[in-house]
DNA sequence: ATAAAACTCTACTAATTTGGTAGGAATTAA
DNA sequence: TTAATTCCTACCAAATTAGTAGAGTTTTAT
């Protein structure tokens, strides 16, 4: 399962999307609008931030925009991001790469396969941006 | 990711797909062979047998055998019961379904057109039974 | 009979992750 | 200068995950 945390990032990133204009978004009517808790979401949002996928303006009638363009962003970016691999074994991760411990050989490791082939039916769907999903 | 848990599980049921024989196979000797602490190995092997995935011979001699048979038992009958549901948001999940509280509108929410077709892409690579998946 | 090898069951625990909350400092527009 | 806003650190509670402990039950071989 997504975590809540991912699940509100992207949220945001769609309300983002949809209202962001003259004046940049402040994560106190994303928090309300999309029924996020305040707190939860301003951390939310820094993580975003740190990874150059959104940027701040302070102060009064500050806010967020996006950095990035919200038509390079993707899915599958936020969530690893917030959550982590996408992969379901750490062994065939492209990002988050570990030997599976207990694994007495990988070589030969009968996981692989499969949770390779799972994950590479996986990305393209994930690969949608936030501009393509905001509009469908 | 996978949990320890459902990837021993998995492990669990291919080494005895491999080893299975006019004998039962005991959890030591995959605990052993598939390097699995004995004890937590034993609390899965036990949820497989209440799920009517494996059966048990107790004794001397004791162990396990399918109960179902290998070539309908698949991987994704054992991430569910295990770990849970398959799909990411629960309101797309067939077998564990949730309305997403947060959610002003479920009919009209965003995430749920791509999430479901996210599972729709994972599901049949999931639905590999253990005996397929053993022998490639 | 009895000892050994196995499964069965309940209960507990430790570590990690998740989902927050609190409070204040810094910045900026009006 | 004040109100609105982001920024940052620290903390906390609940849930989940990954085990461990130990006593009990069943079966086989001797």
């Amino acid at each position: 399962m997504l975590s809540k945390r991912a699940r509100y990032a992207i949220k945001s990133l769609i309300y983002l999307y949809k209202n962001e204009g003259s004046s940049p978004v402040s994560a106190k009517s994303i928090s309300v609008n999309e029924n996020i808790p305040f707190k939860f979401l301003e951390k939310i949002l820094r993580e975003l931030r740190q990874h150059k996928i959104i940027k701040s303006e302070r102060g009064a009638e500050g806010g967020y925009r996006f950095f990035k363009s919200p038509q390079t962003v993707r899915v599958v970016d936020i969530m690893r991001i917030i959550d982590g691999p996408i992969a379901l074994v750490p062994c065939v991760s492209e990002n988050f790469y570990e030997k599976c411990e207990e694994c007495v050989d990988e070589e030969i490791c009968i996981l692989r396969r499969l949770f390779s082939e799972l994950r590479d039916q996986m990305l393209p769907v994930l690969e949608e941006t936030i501009a393509d999903l905001s509009q469908k």
